[in-house]
Formats: C-alpha cells, structure tokens, sequence
DNA sequence: CTATTATTCAACTATTTGGTTGAATAAAGT
DNA sequence: ACTTTATTCAACCAAATAGTTGAATAATAG
C-alpha cells in the first residue's frame, strides 16, 4: 500500500524506531538484543522491527531460530533525497502542479496492492 | 507532546501533506487555494495544515479572514540534519547507548505537555 | 525426548489519524 | 442590513497505531 515515503517517513515518526535504527549502527542484532535495553515487551518491539523491515530501512536474515537486523541504508537514503531535492526544487507552476497530482493519483492507485 | 521530530516526520509521512509543502514552494497561499487542487473537502486540507503548523513545517499568518500559509525550512532542516547526522554517526557503543535511552526518556518526559 | 530460547501470532485495548458533513464564526463586499 | 467568502469547529466514523498478555511455533541445547 502507497508511496514508500509514506512507510519511510511514518516509520521514521516514532522515537523507539529512530532508537533502533541508531543502535543498528554499531552492528547487526538478533530482535531479543535489540528489546533488551527498551521498557516495552519483546513483542511490540518485534512489531517495530516489522514496520521498520516493511519501510525498507531494516533487512531482516532469518538464520536458525535467530532473525538478524541489519540496516538498509537505501530507504533512508530516499528520504534524505526527498528532503534535499524539495530544498533545491524551483517553485512549481500552479498548472502544471495539477497535473502533477493527477499522475501522482494515477501511480498511487496502481501501487496500491 | 513528543519530541519535535516526531511531528515533523509524521506530518512528512502523509502524501496530501508532502503535496501541500511543494505547492507552497511557488508562493504563500490561502487555505481555500491549496485545497483547490485536491479532492478532499476544505476541512481536511484545513486540519492537515494544522498538523503541518504544529510541526513547524508551515507558518500561518491570519490577515482579516485569510489565513495565509508560508513554508518554513526550519523544521524541513530538522529533519535533513537528523538523517544526514544518522549517516555521519559513528557506531555506538551499547554501554553508552543505555545511557542515551535515559536521558531521553527524560527529556521527552519534561517536554510533554 | 525435554527444556530452553527466539520470535511471532492472536486477541484485545486505547489512542490517533484522516476523512466526512453541517453548523458556527468572522470578515468583506454590495 | 444582507450576502458571500474564508476558515474552523463539532460530532461522527473507519481504519491504523502502539502497546499489552498469553499461547504457538520452531530451532537449539542437554
């Protein structure tokens, strides 16, 4: 379902994400290492982990009974080139803006399976 | 509530919303104007500029019955700073990182109200 | 085989979100 | 004064989110 900027960004929304992300830094971990230090149960931190696999910020390798977390650094990557292309874009004409939108529902509807 | 960039990222997350902030690269508009392209009654464009008010991404100024919205870059920087930081941050030991877990639990704490 | 460990599933709850409509408010225009 | 215009409010709704607990699954260890 939709963009993937949507996923990327709304992943990006939530604090014990970003936390996730930051401690993905250091190295790769198995789910149970990355819950340890956080208040809240294994499972919402496993819910997390699958929004952050679904935005493609994370890629998950099952190995054994062990799921692996690894950055994807390409999801985040798009994110930053949304951000750095919207400061560098010139104003829009407004004409051209609604067929912009009218493409753009064009491509959301047949992204939306 | 939350951490700014929270509401920053979350307001980024919803298309309707990423549209708004490309329109107003051209100009300062009027709420009944950025609604014009789009599909949705005036109230959700309404409330989806309140969300985009909050997080600092627009500013809203009332001139008489006009409220005329204008792009603030602030916030949008906020956003690029975190992730181009996220990029540049050296692996983080996990001892240390217990820590920061704590002192932004504090943090977020004290700034929610 | 049995116990332990790692992860997810299922069911439930509370809150938030994104939308609707119709009425309310307030400023301008005639 | 009356009408139109600009925006928001209020009440509602459906769906999504973020969390919980307890059970299920599946791999590993003893």
């Amino acid at each position: 379902m939709a963009h993937k900027l949507n996923q990327i960004f709304s992943a990006l929304a939530d604090p014990t994400r970003r936390d996730i992300l930051i401690m993905l830094l250091e190295d790769d971990m198995a789910v149970t290492d990355i819950a340890e230090p956080f208040e809240m149960s294994l499972a919402a931190i496993s819910k997390h982990l699958i929004v952050l696999g679904k935005a493609g910020l994370v890629l998950q390798e099952r190995r054994g009974r062990v799921k692996w977390c690894k950055l994807d650094p390409e999801a985040m990557h798009a994110a930053f080139v949304w951000i750095q292309t919207f400061g560098q874009l010139d104003p829009i004409n407004l004409d051209t803006f609604e067929e912009f939108l009218e493409k753009e529902k064009l491509l959301n509807n047949s992204e939306s399976i």
